[in-house]
DNA sequence: AGCGCCTTTCCTGCTT
DNA sequence: AAAGCAGGAAAGGCGC
């Protein structure tokens, strides 16, 4: 499933992935990237230009530390242990296996793993790319993992009701209006994603009445109302 | 190193 | 009276 997934996806996308083009010549396109990248500068260039089947222990470990790097996963959440393995042991692993060992990102981890060894480590490069085939697929949200602005993570909460426990309410979904139901249990939450306990909705407030000038948000003369602007994008139905 | 963006924190005054 | 709203000011964090 993932493999058809994946495969119809990328190959839609010929700016990313050019289905000529092989495995090493796109490995290639990235290694000036990483070249550049402080972190483990000397390593990239090699773990990413040979096949995860083939890489070792160390390689597999540099690959989470990449993982973790670029898509600002929790390296709390992954069991490092559990991935003290080589590449081949590595591919070997079932879906179920990186759920155990990884939590919520297991599922991310493996997808990134199959994307790898089918299209080579560029596919993962852009993270607006790679968020944009997340998005597309049966996944879970990776705007959980990666999106880091307020406005994102208040439309994402929106977007899963079973998720946000009626702490937002569409007020016009057409219109991009919501309402603000529990004001503090919403500031813990982003308090808790940005790992800050003193947030408070007085706070949080304050950031979204910023988002007034960017036309993010408009205003709604309604207390705890809001409205998505111009400049929002990602809150209407059928449409990402 | 420095800059810009996005908050976070604090505050005063106002409204509901 | 309590909670929310409006923004100014300044500082923090982080990516580039």
């Amino acid at each position: 499933m993932l493999e058809s997934v994946t495969q119809s996806m990328f190959l839609s996308n010929t700016m990313v992935c050019d289905p000529l083009m092989s495995w090493t010549e796109l490995s290639g396109t990235t290694k000036d990237d990483y070249a550049t990248c402080d972190h483990q500068k000397d390593s990239y260039t090699f773990w990413t230009s040979i096949h995860p089947e083939y890489w070792s222990k160390h390689n597999v470990c540099e690959w989470l530390q990449f993982c973790c790097d670029q898509y600002k996963l929790d390296a709390n959440c992954i069991s490092f242990s559990r991935f003290n393995i080589n590449g081949l042991q590595l591919c070997n692993m079932t879906q179920e296996d990186f759920l155990d060992a990884a939590g919520i990102y297991g599922e991310y981890l493996y997808f990134i793993l199959q994307n790898i060894r089918m299209h080579g480590i560029s596919f993962f490069t852009d993270a607006e790319e790679t968020k944009k085939y997340i998005l597309n697929s049966c996944l879970l949200p990776i705007q959980d993992l990666q999106n880091s602005h307020l406005w994102e993570f208040v439309r994402d909460l929106l977007l899963s009701p079973e998720k946000n426990g009626g702490i937002l309410e569409w007020e016009d979904r057409g219109q991009g209006i919501f309402r603000v139901v529990k004001s503090e249990a919403l500031a813990k939450m982003w308090g808790q994603k940005k790992k800050n306990d003193r947030m408070t909705y007085e706070k949080l407030s304050r950031a979204l009445r910023y988002y007034y000038k960017t036309g993010i948000l408009e205003r709604v003369d309604r207390r705890l109302v809001y409205k998505f602007g111009k400049n929002a994008h990602g809150w209407q139905e059928n449409k990402i």
